[in-house]
DNA sequence: AATGTACGCAACCGCTCGAAA
DNA sequence: TTTTCGAGCGGTTGCGTACAT
């Protein structure tokens, strides 16, 4: 292995990759003196790195039983679910896939599986044209203070971005159950995908409040993925949305 | 063989939150 | 109650590598 390029704050901390010292350095003194401290890290293991830096390498590179290589199916199924439920909460999805970190999620979900959305959207729109709709907002009124209140709305990720990427997103992950209104028969007066998209939203964050007591009542799921069947959040015969995404995914 | 491009991963940055003073 | 500081998180960037031209 190459000696990585070594870069310096102006305060002589070290940036860059992580050398095998650094590592053994790092490994040593967690095995010594446990996580945390994490600003005393660095003094103590000897090492010219910031506490930031000390932490994320533990976290996501040197912690035992850290799983290396591609996903399993099983795993990007979950990661899939878990997304749709909790939106960009990469640790906490993260937490529910042993031996996988929030950057790997984090970065599995940007890299492979939202250019596997967009390939699709792409295919889409191939065969699809679709018309820019006027919206007519004066029916809106009703639901502003619905909308003002509503603290997902505003902070949530996933939805509040002018992204390209989260708009396809969105339109495949909240695809519609049976007997609901397609995404692609948009209502006439203009306000049903604001307001379903708004329902959306509070499912999502309700949902996201029955895992965060589940848990704490529970502490992590045991094994949702061998489990999910009796498990509360992805019962059986509860369209989740999931299914979309198999399709999606081949 | 050389060059350009796309991709994946590791690492950094800036922000928020919560605990302690 | 306010301020300070450490910890943690998500977004983003940069680098190395594989692949295409």
């Amino acid at each position: 292995m190459n000696t990585p390029p070594m870069m310096c704050t102006s305060l002589g901390v070290r940036k860059g990759s992580w050398t095998e010292e650094e590592d053994f350095l790092l490994r040593k003194c967690i095995q010594k003196y446990g996580e945390g401290k994490w600003h005393l890290l660095p003094a103590r293991a000897g090492l010219n790195r910031c506490r930031k830096s000390c932490r994320l390498r533990w976290l996501n590179y040197l912690r035992p039983h850290i799983k290396r290589g591609d996903f399993e199916p099983d795993e990007v199924d979950l990661i899939f679910r878990l997304h749709k439920l909790l939106g960009n909460r990469w640790s906490l999805i993260a937490g529910r896939l042993p031996g996988r970190t929030a950057n790997d999620v984090k970065n599995y979900w940007n890299t492979r599986l939202l250019r596997k959305l967009n390939n699709k959207c792409r295919e889409i729109s191939k065969n699809e044209i679709i018309r820019p709709q006027t919206r007519n907002f004066s029916n809106a009124k009703k639901n502003i203070s619905h909308w003002c209140n509503n603290k997902s709305m505003i902070t949530n990720s996933t939805l509040d971005k002018d992204d390209e990427r989260n708009k396809e997103i969105v339109n495949i992950c909240d695809k519609p159950t049976a007997g609901e209104t397609t995404s692609s028969s948009i209502d006439n007066d203009g306000v049903e995908w604001w307001t379903s998209l708004l329902e959306n939203c509070n499912e999502i964050e309700e949902e996201a409040a029955a895992v965060r007591s589940f848990d704490e009542e529970n502490k992590l799921l045991p094994n949702l993925l061998h489990e999910e069947n009796n498990s509360p959040l992805m019962r059986q015969g509860e369209s989740d949305g999931w299914d979309d995404f198999s399709t999606v995914l081949t």
